[in-house]
DNA sequence: ACTATTAATTTTAACTTAAACAATATCACG
DNA sequence: CGTGATATTGTTTAAGTTAAAATTAATAGT
């Protein structure tokens, strides 16, 4: 039985991989908890107890973490040790700077197909040489996650409007987790049980950088 | 002496007054914390002890919360009962689809420039007739905000390269809040205090998300 | 061998959410 | 028009979660 990880947890650990990344230390060097404060930062203390809780105890007193250790704990507790596919949802500005990112390459997520419904999209393909992928029709969705059934993530990045009646399609052709960037929050039917759904909405964190500037005294 | 408000209620909030724009009721009818929850996914018990917290007790019981005064103290919770001007830097694909965001009307929040250093972009406006904003060379950005120093918010979407770069020019330029988009954890100079930051990296939500769907059992 | 640094672990405190419950206003109904 | 049932709030209390701090132990370097 394994234990539950919460996504606040979720998320320093993967603050602590995108700084393994960042700093591309060699492999057999260490990188201390006092580092990666400095880098992340999330204190020492957290850190360690963060290592402590998930059972990564591979540090070295006086050291640190050896790197290519750290990377491999780090990748399995993240579940990206293994290679996932996602498709993007609406082929716009978003989707498509979603689509060009090119970390996704260093956690190991790969974007196969965008949709959209616009004449002028649908056929084309974008991204570099070597890494283009196929802008296809939403109708052709269905038949797409039949044919790819490997594929359970979507990143939903169309108009607000459409947004909720694109999520529920998703859900009904066996999308199990989504992402949504539509500005405007989301609900998975009561029905649909173990739909995972963050709304990542573009903007939210506008409020509490305006709150935090503004609500002074 | 105001009470500090935890960036999480703060999201919590922002929320709630999502919702009410999204559902747009008349301003004298009535919302419960019920539906409340029906439509953010935050517990009724939570609403209504977030409210307690801060201070807003204007429920009937039986019917709930007037929309009117709901708005009004929601507004002034999140600060944006007062317009904030920001800019963004950036004029990408992300930077572009932030500055044409629709629903920054609604919060009170207004892109008055974007910045960039691409040739073809500079000089250029973008935005729809009526609301369309400057793309200005970066070079300026100083005299600009000399001349506008009511600007305390930045929007950070440029390559991750030029990320950090960017965020301490910013911060020297009298800047005190940023949001970055780059797909990097960027830090504050330890020096530079009160600075509100928010790493708000497209694609962070990925790791959660396949976390949630892969690493079950 | 001593010192300083760092990790591992435990303890404590702070924060956050959930649950419970009393109070009250509204509505239905006779 | 009165009355009782009920929905809904305001408030308190408890539980649970998370982070911080303190402590202990180990090891590298001098």
């Amino acid at each position: 039985m394994k234990k539950k990880i919460s996504l606040r947890v979720i998320r320093r650990i993967s603050f602590y991989y995108e700084a393994l990344l960042k700093l591309n230390l060699p492999e057999n060097t260490y990188i201390s908890s006092r580092k990666l404060e400095e880098v992340t930062g999330v204190s020492c203390n957290q850190v360690r107890q963060d290592f402590f809780y998930l059972g990564i105890s591979i540090g070295k007193q006086k050291k640190g973490y050896l790197v290519k250790k750290l990377f491999k704990e780090l990748k399995k507790i993240l579940s990206i040790d293994h290679s996932s596919k996602v498709i993007i949802i609406g082929a716009g500005r978003i989707g498509q700077a979603l689509s060009n990112y090119k970390l996704f390459k260093d956690r190991n997520i790969m974007v196969t197909a965008l949709f959209d419904i616009k004449k002028e999209l649908v056929g084309t393909e974008i991204g570099k040489p070597g890494q283009k992928k196929p802008i296809l029709h939403i109708d052709g969705l269905e038949t797409y996650l039949m044919e790819n059934p490997d594929i359970k993530i979507a990143l939903l990045t169309v108009p607000e409007e459409a947004a909720q009646e694109t999520l529920d399609k998703l859900i009904g052709h066996g999308i199990r987790g989504v992402v949504n960037f539509a500005p405007k929050i989301l609900k998975v039917p009561k029905e649909t049980r173990e739909i995972q759904l963050i709304n990542d909405c573009i903007g939210t964190s506008l409020y509490k950088i305006v709150y935090q500037l503004y609500s002074k005294k």
